[in-house]
DNA sequence: GAATTATAATAAAACGTTTCAATAAATCCA
DNA sequence: TGGATTTATTGAAACGTTTTATTATAATTC
């Protein structure tokens, strides 16, 4: 960091030029002392080293308001000595004094949903910008679980939350349990009305709509719908889409055609299930060019249920999904998808929060903000033209 | 907790009747005082309400060693004002004295590879039942960005480290880095030789020798097959694996129908690079009847090169991976391969370092452990017997 | 040249706990 | 009965910071 010259040892001894002469003065009672507080170098060893205060090397180490009057030379001593001794700021007392940690808390309600990773992923990296550390929560989908975890992390002070409402009805009571704790907090993929905390989402109904639309583009009319579980707020978006792309475009929505995921606890599950339903779909006897599920887990789901009874996708049958999870690009054939910015939506959830977090540092009122972010139709291999 | 009667603010005010002496002992000062410490309950609140001392108060709400000095009656009155007060401790204080707080640091070179999901949700549960809490960080494959977090991580002052190394080449100092803090550390999926850094890792050769094995039992002779980078020690590990079962049965390796990923910095590039070498393995016209490939990933890009060749799986040729991650039973077809148990790899990591810090508190001495577990072949879709 | 104001550095009071050493009362036991 | 234990409770000293006054100089201003 300081230029190429890293004489590591050598700078600390150099630096101690001033605390010698000051150890001197306190006699080996000192030494004694200092090897019981086992090696760990306080703001006062500093002090010591460098011939100032405590309060001075707090206030240079710390660039506090104050620092401005405190010149160059000073600082530059100060520095050094803090360096040739290690110095590592404790970081339970300074929490302790400025109430502050730099964490924030993320929770999850099933990691193993993939939909998650990328997510993950645009918070980490986001909160690595902003010098803020996550951590991790996985309710594993279980209430309980949830609530021991918030439990948890208001106990240890994160200075926010991001909660990732990726496959979750259970928001009940939630919804009180997050309005409760005065503290800054976003959730991603659903927008809890009537409330206080902010939301990040993506525009499902959008999303449906230009799935529908590209469907019908490569001249598919007969199109089968296997829809997500009722209790899902996306699924109900996402299907008002296609409703609207039906109507602006004239085209008819066959009930028969029309399919639900039964309401289950985890998006795992939902791949057997879609892969039940699309069976029963077949087994209505009546055809279709071109399926679109209600996200990519189902649609993988569908196209086993499809392969297995011996209808090619996309040759016989296009398939479109949703999410552009990471596996759907790797699969064969890979999914035509409708896909959610995810590292965005996690960069967007921890730019509201940092907000929030610095406007309640300044005393200022933060009010909640939604955002909705476009989803992007992907054309990949599972969907094709009809001939 | 303390039975079924709990009229909340009813017990509070109960409770208070000795607290309501006191205050009036200390006046309207007091009062002020209580209110510019915006809402937040000391223990000295607690102390004030319940009749007793801090100490007391403390040594009851920690269940402390002298607890067993101090009788049920006075617990109990404790308890329940701290209980109607809603006192929470402040963690920032509790770990300045304590120097613990119940927190170990996770790094992941990758979230995005699927291969960390399974293992991560392995320590998150883990991590749960023991009352820990995991702060992850993600060096995104670069070395810079891995000693920072080391640094912050360390600066947090987590209890233990658990180092997930994916898929990692740049052990050449890392070795260095994770020796160095004088903290329980365990590496996840290689093991740093001549280290003092515990470590998990899979039975690669086992599982090498078994996917082996399982090909030839279905009558494979012609395997062809896309070994991993070399850098990777799995790699040679499994390979090694497969060597020995070849010896065994009398197998022959052409080397012609042998190829190897280049080194790369990403898993996910992983499969990209597999398509590629499946390629070029085709283009080499040796026929094969099976292919073995590095991992799921790799396989993944096999069965996109042979697809594409017009060439299906399992029918012309069987496909064997490692790893099971979570797409490969939902891939179709699905895949036959060699499952690492990546939940109880988290486990045993979390296991080790719950270890070590009970040791490290002891002041026991405690040394590294090294645990190597079992793969076990999982029989998919993906592998067929020959006619 | 006196009254301000800016610069430089510090002492001391928090922050909210835990724990050691001390005290006081009750119980033991020979 | 009276010294030794055991039981019950507490005061006060840490833990390592940050921050608010406060003091002491030096530099401006009028």
């Amino acid at each position: 960091m300081n230029g190429p010259r890293q004489t590591w040892q050598k700078a600390g001894e150099q630096d101690m030029l001033t605390a010698s002469t000051d150890e001197k003065n306190s006699g080996s009672g000192n030494l004694k002392r200092k090897e019981n507080r086992k090696n760990t170098v306080t703001i006062r060893d500093v002090a010591r080293a460098s011939g100032f205060s405590t309060s001075t090397v707090s206030i240079v180490l710390n660039s506090a308001p104050l620092a401005r009057y405190i010149p160059p030379p000073t600082k530059a001593r100060i520095q050094k000595a803090a360096k040739s001794l290690g110095y590592r700021p404790n970081i339970f007392a300074k929490s302790l004094r400025s109430k502050r940690n730099h964490t924030v808390g993320v929770m999850l309600f099933d990691v193993t949903d993939p939909y998650c990773t990328l997510i993950l992923r645009g918070i980490e990296n986001s909160l690595y910008q902003a010098s803020y550390l996550p951590i991790l929560t996985d309710a594993h989908n279980e209430r309980g679980r949830f609530e021991r975890y918030l439990e948890m992390l208001l106990e240890r002070r994160v200075e926010a939350l991001i909660v990732l409402a990726n496959w979750l009805y259970l928001d009940i009571n939630l919804l009180g349990d997050l309005e409760k704790p005065q503290i800054p907090t976003v959730i991603i993929g659903r927008e809890l009305d009537s409330s206080a905390t902010s939301s990040v989402t993506v525009d499902d109904e959008g999303g449906g709509y230009s799935a529908a639309a590209h469907l019908y583009t490569l001249g598919h009319r007969k199109i089968a719908f296997v829809r997500g579980p009722k209790a899902l707020s996306s699924s109900k978006n996402r299907w008002r889409g296609v409703q609207r792309f039906a109507r602006d475009a004239g085209l008819e929505l066959d009930p028969k055609l029309i399919v639900d995921l039964p309401d289950q606890l985890s998006p795992n599950v939902g791949v057997e299930d879609a892969y039940r339903m699309t069976n029963e779909l077949l087994n209505r006897r009546r055809s279709f060019t071109a399926l679109m599920a209600f996200d990519d887990m189902t649609c993988f789901g569908a196209l086993r249920a499809l392969t297995k009874s011996g209808i090619k996708a996309p040759n016989q049958c296009s398939l479109i999904g949703f999410d552009d999870i990471a596996p759907s690009s790797i699969f064969v054939p890979s999914l035509t998808t409708v896909r959610q910015p995810m590292e965005s939506m996690g960069a967007a959830a921890v730019s509201i929060v940092v907000d929030a977090i610095n406007a309640v540092g300044e005393e200022r009122k933060f009010v909640a903000v939604h955002r909705k972010l476009p989803a992007e139709l992907v054309i990949r291999e599972s969907t094709r033209a009809l001939p």
